[in-house]
DNA sequence: AACCAGGGGTACC
DNA sequence: GGTACCCATGGT
């Protein structure tokens, strides 16, 4: 199967941190997502998906709708750094993950590094989740919220472990209809998803940029507000930019956090 | 070998 | 309502 490919760079998706299950292999990347796993790479101006036919779903998976080349094109020309860092970025998008997933991602992802995260959710996949073909998928939330206190710990998610427990079992139950969220605005949903343990409003940003994508939403970590504090003074003002601050969010993490610019910014005196 | 990682919960004031 | 400290674990 054959989408547009034009646009998408598929290297950086990979290494953009939005997902944790998109890897290298061989000259594409393996992606495990919704219960699928396929592999995907690029063939001029198309990306080629082996393993899934379902057209529908990848088109959305990569937000195809999207117009990304309209929204750099609509980036401020005096902001200097916004610029560069969406040129950088040019290929990134927002994908559509689905929502627990990436809840528990998330969660796993408080004081982790990018690589660390990866173990886990891989590990969490390897103890808990549905084994296809080769690989495993993410686990169902009855699965997590089933899950031995201490198996969970075993994936190395450390004090993390009784959050996702209790968060997998409030979903399990029925006491949260994560599908049910999509009805929501961006504030209500931040609001709402606050209610599981572990998550505060960064981690509930991300979920809501991530896999209900709110492009409103634009999630403060450690990295952005450096790059807030280096370029914009201590705060970067995302309410100029109401329908894609999330996308610019990706940008200038994905730069920030680059080679590119951490030596730019280094100050020898 | 200290220090940091896509933060959040809690106990204080 | 702010703020200080703690929380496991792997990478650099």
């Amino acid at each position: 199967m054959k989408l547009d490919g034009r646009y998408l760079n598929l290297a950086k998706i990979a290494d953009s941190g939005q997902c944790f299950r998109m890897t290298p292999s061989g000259k594409g990347f393996e992606i495990i997502a919704s219960g699928r796993h396929v592999l995907v790479c690029h063939e001029g101006d198309s990306i080629v998906v082996k393993g899934d036919n379902d057209q529908a779903f990848w088109k959305h998976y990569f937000d195809l709708k999207t117009d990304y080349p309209a929204i750099l094109a609509s980036v401020d020309p005096d902001d200097v750094f916004l610029q560069t860092a969406c040129a950088y970025s040019k290929g990134l998008c927002i994908l559509n993950q689905e929502p627990f997933e990436t809840l528990i991602s998330f969660i796993i992802s408080q004081r982790k590094s990018i690589k660390a995260i990866r173990i886990c959710v891989e590990k969490l996949a390897d103890r808990f989740g549905e084994k296809l073909g080769s690989r495993y998928l993410f686990p169902t939330p009855k699965a997590l919220a089933n899950a031995n206190l201490q198996c969970l710990q075993d994936c190395a998610v450390g004090y993390r472990a009784a959050y996702i427990q209790k968060t997998a079992q409030m979903v399990a139950s029925g006491e949260v209809n994560l599908n049910a969220l999509y009805q929501l605005n961006h504030q209500d949903l931040v609001q709402e998803l606050c209610h599981f343990p572990g998550v505060g409003v960064k981690v509930a940003s991300c979920v809501s940029l991530f896999a209900y994508h709110n492009m409103e939403a634009f999630p403060r970590d450690v990295w952005i507000m450096r790059v807030e504090e280096q370029e914009y003074g201590g705060r970067f003002p995302e309410e100029k930019y109401p329908h894609m601050a999330g996308f610019l969010q990706q940008c200038m993490f994905f730069y920030g956090k680059s080679p590119d610019y951490r030596v730019k910014t280094v100050k020898n005196p």
